[in-house]
DNA sequence: GGCGGTATCAGCCAAAAGGCTGAGAGACCA
DNA sequence: TGGTCTCTCAGCCTTTTGGCTGATACCGCC
């Protein structure tokens, strides 16, 4: 059997650096390219047909991870796509799941996890580091807590330090509607306040 | 000459093996030791006493790269340390020259700018990438805009969500203080509300 | 055909935040 | 010694936000 063969995403140099340098520890996997932005990553899948997708979320200006992920799928191609990334926000992670990702891993993770992520990925198994299935675990067990669509479109404007009043005339509602939006939010939020919900949304919710 | 001696300071492993096989690739510099923590750096500098020292700020819980830093110099070694890191903030970049940084440089840096700024830092000259040498000259530019050590504190607190109540009584002073500390920041972030001045301080400033 | 979830809106009230002016104390520096 | 910066505080007024209750409409589903 030939070697599983791997294309690496990552807008950093040091990082690819580093996972190349991991993974070419393995006799069976085998880094064939790498890109530093989604689109580049678009045509390097096209050029080598990968087994396996390595692709890191933020990526400076462009498309991002979430979006390369989705047009990978739409060209419909067989790879897998691992996720390989800093942060374990929860919209993160749906986001990327939605998008067809097939594992979800964080960068402090140990080398024997992204090898069996790298090696299960191949045989359609889904590999994620354990703070990312805990959250997801989270998500299932509480599903009070998850916002709808509209509320998550609330929040993300509500990031950006808009008003009621602003809120209102972007999402073309009146102030009355959003307060009853922020109210719900505010309550899965597990929050009393607009500030607390933005540190919350921004941190936790990845909502950068 | 001998080589130049390095540390690596990070909490990722995969940045720590990327930095190790780049830095690798130069005759004349040498990686001597690795750590993943602040805690870690302060006894592989102390074994080891390398040239240089290159440190992620952002390093899970425990002593932060800052914090190490300072550490260090209080031990008052000869070691020049060079940050690396993923944002440049205008927080960060402050905290990290004051602490006594050597240069600071971004990960998406190229290899040779980070060759450049090792072998420069062990001669006392200050290296660092140009989006953050805009930054500080940025600063020098407008010292109106840069916040008071007073102001960064309740800005750092202010977007852990607390209401201005709170943050006087966490702060020892009264909530008049507070809010008119308040309108010194918004004036100098540019912003009219604390939702914004939260937006503006945890993307902009890396005030996470 | 009813039931739950979602999205929309209103009115009322209390609390919080923000804009403004003015002012005193201590530090630092020319 | 006088000017500047920083930190501290007060009062007054307007706007914004948040809490509450209740209501209508649409949609999918059993």
């Amino acid at each position: 059997m030939s070697a599983i063969t791997v294309v690496l995403v990552d807008d950093h140099l040091v990082v690819r650096s580093g996972l190349k340098a991991l993974l070419g520890t393995q006799p069976d996997i085998e880094v064939v390219a790498e890109a530093s932005s989604g689109e580049e990553a678009l045509t390097a899948v096209e050029g080598h047909a990968p087994d396996v997708v390595v692709m890191d979320l933020a990526m400076g200006p462009g498309m991002d991870g979430i979006e390369a992920i989705r047009k990978l799928r739409e060209r419909n191609r067989k790879q897998a796509v691992l996720v390989f990334t800093t942060y374990d926000s929860d919209a993160d992670i749906v986001r990327a799941v939605d998008a067809g990702a097939m594992g979800y891993l964080l960068k402090d993770a140990a080398p024997e996890e992204i090898f069996a992520a790298v090696r299960g990925a191949v045989q359609g198994k889904s590999v994620m580091s354990p703070p990312v299935a805990s959250r997801l675990f989270q998500q299932l067990r509480n599903p009070d807590e998850v916002l709808t669509p509209r509320e998550a479109e609330l929040l993300s404007l509500l990031t950006e330090g808009l008003s009621n009043r602003e809120l209102g005339q972007r999402l073309f509602i009146s102030e009355a509607t959003v307060k009853t939006h922020l109210a719900h939010i505010y309550a899965k939020l597990g929050v009393e306040t607009r500030a607390a919900a933005i540190a919350t949304a921004i941190r936790r919710e990845g909502m950068r």
